[in-house]
RNA sequence: GGCCCAGUAGUUCAGUUGGUUAGAACGCCAGCCUGUCACGCUGGAGGUCGACGGUUCGAGCCCGUUCUGGGUCGCCA
């Protein structure tokens, strides 16, 4: 028998550490360094060449000799991974700041075959058109913006986890399969459950208010799937859906005060920790926005905004279209320099049966929508924490409450005023990084048309 | 699902009124260049023009069907 050796990790051979360390000055011109990663980019010049190695964050320089090593630089091809033994040479002209002289490289594994698109190129992966972004995943996920657009949506959840945790929030994980949809009429993956039917879930709504019966505040990362149809720049068939739910509510503004608190944590997490990142989205030197007022207006008064400003009659529709939120987008960008606005009290007739009425007015509900540069990211909003009111609703729905055991359940057993919201993960990446389509704002996208790899 | 647009080299695209052997850039291969990272220079390989059918002496181009992709709307996060 032996032991597993565990306390004694191997030396890091990324390059991550060595730039640490060359910026600390804890290496120096003609140190010795060994280091690993993926030949990015070849360029041969006269008696010596270009190696551009791709690390697990950042691509540096190395400096293959002819004369210093055995064998020839056209032995190695893009995408070959290898462990390189070399030293380092302080060199302003390299975009570090220094280079590694290559003395010897080991190589692990070889590409067997030529690349079906260019990684090494930024630009020219901003032009693929996306089926063959898509199609070539496993390829292109390499590439340095690509993978930039990975580590900002690991930032976005890991500051969701953190900041909620942090305002005595628990994580929990809801279920995928389930019997029937939470919200209703919409599009639901049906799946073989022993026999009977099951289905992929559209949303933990019904397990997080149970939660909050139980640890008070909870929220789950959990992935929600959709079956509709619709084929859109900003819907996927499964997306990762940021949930909370809370109980001893004085108001919704409570929720919006949580999110709000979240998003100024998020935003100065990856200004912080994803600079080189956001740059690459953003441009030379530019963040993401300090936030430091939220504003809120009223459904009816934001329909009213955009029909004044468009001089027509202010509709009686119950929904915002994705035109008027891009123009609300654009308005409250420009008049309070607010990327993100709430909209509150939405019509009834359009929230889902556990929403809260508005005493006041019962044609609105106490619920609000978020838009993050004029799009969704976010619903929330009170919900019914009395059985006798909840069962009157669905009644008056024309719901059957035989089929809402589970769900009424709680509400029989006590709850406290209670309420949350989804943000829609790839959403706010989409939009935080500009992207045209959010199916760049996740690695493996699922639509309608698209089930791999 | 409705409407609009597009399918030509590995990739991104051009291709005139229907007319000889379908072009460019990047990538790839061979060579040159001691500071490139959108390097530069010389040469080379690489194509079932999405598919099927039709019109025509002749179709990448015109017509029909179909498949695929993109945008957009309803809906939503």
């Amino acid at each position: 028998m032996e032991f597993v050796a565990f306390d004694k990790p191997r030396a890091c051979r990324d390059i991550a550490s060595i730039i640490t360390q060359v910026q600390a000055g804890q290496l120096k011109d003609g140190d010795a360094v060994t280091v690993q990663g993926s030949l990015h980019r070849i360029k041969e010049m006269s008696g010596f060449a270009f190696v551009n190695v791709r690390g697990a964050r950042h691509v540096f320089q190395c400096i293959w000799h002819d004369d210093s090593s055995q064998g020839s630089i056209k032995d190695y091809a893009v995408e070959d991974c290898v462990v390189i033994n070399g030293s380092i040479v302080a060199e302003e002209r390299s975009r570090l700041g220094f280079d590694i002289r290559i003395e010897s490289m080991e190589k692990l594994s070889s590409a067997a075959e030529q690349l079906p698109v260019e990684i090494s190129n930024d630009r020219k992966i901003d032009k693929l058109q996306l089926s063959t972004l898509l199609d070539h995943r496993v390829v292109t996920l390499r590439n340095p913006k690509v993978r930039a657009a990975m580590r900002i949506a690991d930032g976005v959840m890991h500051a969701f986890r953190t900041h909620l945790r942090s305002e005595g929030f628990v994580e929990f994980v809801p279920p995928k399969l389930v019997q029937a949809g939470a919200e209703g009429g919409a599009a639901l993956f049906e799946v073989d459950f022993f026999g009977d039917k099951a289905y992929l879930t559209q949303s933990p709504q019904m397990h997080k208010q149970i939660m909050v019966g139980s640890v008070n505040k909870a929220y789950c990362v959990a992935p929600a799937f959709r079956g509709e149809k619709h084929s859109t720049n900003r819907h996927l068939c499964e997306y990762e859906s940021l949930d909370f739910e809370m109980g001893y509510i004085d108001s919704f503004q409570d929720l919006m005060a949580v999110e709000c608190r979240l998003f100024t944590h998020m935003l100065r997490f990856l200004n912080e920790e994803y600079a080189p990142e956001l740059e690459m989205f953003l441009g030379q030197g530019n963040r993401l926005p300090e936030i430091t007022q939220y504003p809120q207006i009223k459904f009816s008064e934001a329909k009213r905004l955009y029909a004044d400003a468009h001089n027509k009659p202010a509709e009686d529709l119950a929904d915002l279209s994705p035109d008027e939120e891009k123009w609300l987008g654009e308005h409250f960008l420009k008049e309070h320099n607010a990327p993100i606005v709430f909209i509150t009290h939405y019509p009834s007739k359009k929230r889902p049966f556990y929403a809260m009425d508005d005493p006041t007015d019962t044609r609105v509900t106490l619920s609000f929508d978020c838009l993050m540069y004029g799009q969704e990211v976010t619903t929330g909003g009170q919900r019914i924490h009395d059985y006798h009111e909840q069962v009157a609703k669905m009644q008056a729905r024309g719901m059957d409450i035989a089929d809402f055991g589970d769900y009424l359940a709680m509400h029989k057993y006590g709850m406290p005023p209670h309420g949350g919201l989804a943000l829609g993960m790839e959403r706010v990446v989409q939009k935080l990084l500009g992207l045209d389509n959010i199916r760049r704002a996740t690695a493996f996208p699922r639509d309608r048309e698209r089930l791999s790899p």
